[in-house]
DNA sequence: CAACCGTGGGA
DNA sequence: TTCCCAAGGTT
């Protein structure tokens, strides 16, 4: 049997039932592929029900507040996939008459809309047979053909869509694509795969070279730098305040409070004679309440390492009022903040 | 094109 | 604890 029919018969037995199966609306596709992107099924998919019920078209998308979208975004990591999107969202209003386009040609030039995601909407709504490839189908191929090529390099990455390309059955390109992916995702997975049930194991190069744990061959891991935070908790009466982090780095357009980074640990004492504590504390009568352990906050590139200083005051003063949003205790659930600073709101022990 | 951009779960 | 990494894209 072709490859193709037997990865699509195996999907047709093993497939999940999960909610974007079987629907062919541009839309639900787009945003299903989105918040999958290096998300696993179970982190996302609360996720995906919240943002169809709350955005069920491009349209209501589209005119949404961003915080709003990023409020519901909060929690989910690469806040850039939903500036993207909503940035989409309006493209496809203004300059697409609203219609989702029907092309890989014309998907991939959204913004936020790659290679892979661009063949998925194409291949799975509109039956265009182009291949997708992401990390499912780049640790089969090159597993099953024995591939020594970095994924990463262009040369490697045009190994692997020649390769994508030959298996594909144009008949069913949709189909195909999603059984490759479920594949990788369920029998070829990264660490331990099921070959011992696999239908394929017979012909697999890697496993019958036990070449399967060097397969695919994976890039040196980056570095991690490490920034020291210290966030300012501010209680003025029964309010807070925050900030927008506008600059072009993490947590972009997220809500925090205010906020002394260094670049070495440093005490609490150089902490307060910081100028910005100065700035913050001037005719306040600021007493600190509490001071929180080190919090590590592990992200893919960074250590953030946090201490929150709680301050109450009894007075507010110009500078404050003029840089920061005076929020209450209940307000501050209507912004989108990092996943480090909700753990510490919602942890009295810290 | 290498670096950047989150989070949580499992080994 | 530490490491890996999951349906990637942008700059």
């Amino acid at each position: 049997m072709i490859l193709s029919n037997i990865l699509i018969n195996w999907y047709n037995q093993n497939k999940r039932d999960l909610p974007w199966r079987e629907i062919n609306d541009p839309y639900i596709i787009w945003v299903s592929e989105i918040i999958l992107q290096q998300t696993r099924v179970n982190q996302g998919i609360n996720y995906y029900y919240r943002f169809i019920e709350q955005y069920p078209d491009i349209k209501s998308l589209a005119n949404a507040p961003i915080d709003d979208v990023l409020k519901l975004w909060q929690g989910l990591g690469y806040y850039s996939r939903a500036r993207n999107m909503h940035h989409t969202a309006k493209t496809i209003i203004h300059e697409y008459n609203g219609k989702f386009p029907n092309h890989y040609s014309e998907i991939i030039k959204l913004k936020g809309i790659g290679e892979y995601t661009a063949a998925a909407i194409a291949s799975f709504c509109f039956n265009e047979s182009v291949p997708v490839i992401d990390g499912n189908v780049y640790r089969f191929l090159s597993r099953f053909f024995g591939i020594k090529e970095l994924t990463a390099t262009a040369s490697g990455k045009q190994i692997f869509k020649n390769l994508a390309e030959e298996i594909i059955d144009p008949t069913m390109p949709g189909i195909h694509n999603q059984a490759i992916m479920e594949f990788g995702a369920l029998i070829c997975t990264p660490q331990n795969p099921n070959c011992m049930q696999c239908p394929l194991n017979k012909q697999c190069i890697a496993l019958n070279n036990d070449l399967v744990d060097e397969l695919p061959l994976k890039k040196k891991k980056i570095k991690i730098t490490k920034r020291y935070f210290h966030y300012i908790h501010i209680i003025y009466k029964e309010n807070v305040f925050i900030e927008q982090r506008i600059k072009n780095d993490i947590w972009q357009l997220l809500y925090q409070m205010p906020l002394i980074e260094t670049k070495n640990k440093i005490s609490t004492e150089e902490v307060i004679k910081h100028p910005l504590w100065t700035k913050l504390f001037e005719n306040t009568n600021a007493k600190i309440i509490h001071i929180s352990n080190n919090i590590k906050h592990q992200l893919s590139h960074q250590q953030i390492n946090a201490h929150f200083y709680k301050v109450q005051i009894d007075k507010i003063n110009p500078f404050l009022k003029s840089d920061f949003i005076m929020v209450t205790n209940s307000e501050i659930s209507k912004y989108g903040i990092p996943r480090l600073i909700d753990k510490y709101l919602n942890n009295p022990f810290h």
